[in-house]
DNA sequence: CGTCTGACGATAT
DNA sequence: TATATCGCCAGAC
């Protein structure tokens, strides 16, 4: 084990459902971290463990740049795996498949009042 | 024990 | 929207 702090963060990474993604900053606020976002994704460098961590992007709704970038395509080919499709720029939608936000509510505005 | 680095985030420009 | 900077913590040397 590493530290009880990393644990944290693994066993919130080990809560987000397939198809939902998470930020590096959310994941540290739920481990009690604050906004020591670095630290999840230091954590997830040395995890080494069967963890989703596929499913941990940053706050731009994009994979963050790491060492190995075969990685990079590894989580890209994951994330679409579990439904979460990516935009022309490897964006991520966060307002679709945010964890805890992914509640499907179009609300189209069919016609607006012209009142 | 000092220094550097790293899978980030928010703010300023 | 993209780029530049700073802050923050935990390991590796």
């Amino acid at each position: 084990m590493a530290s009880d702090t990393y644990e944290r963060i693994y066993q919130i990474v080990d809560r987000i459902p397939a198809g939902s993604v998470a930020t590096y900053g959310q994941i540290a606020r739920l481990a009690g971290l604050g906004g020591h976002a670095r630290l999840v994704g230091y954590a997830l460098h040395a995890c080494g463990r069967s963890l989703p961590w596929h499913r941990v992007i940053n706050s731009r709704g994009q994979i963050s740049d790491r060492s190995n970038p075969h990685s990079q395509g590894l989580q890209a080919r994951r994330l679409a795996a579990e439904g979460v499709t990516l935009d022309e720029r490897g964006r991520i939608s966060l307002d679709r498949y945010r964890w805890g936000e992914n509640d499907p509510q179009p609300d189209p505005w069919e016609e607006p009042p012209t009142s």
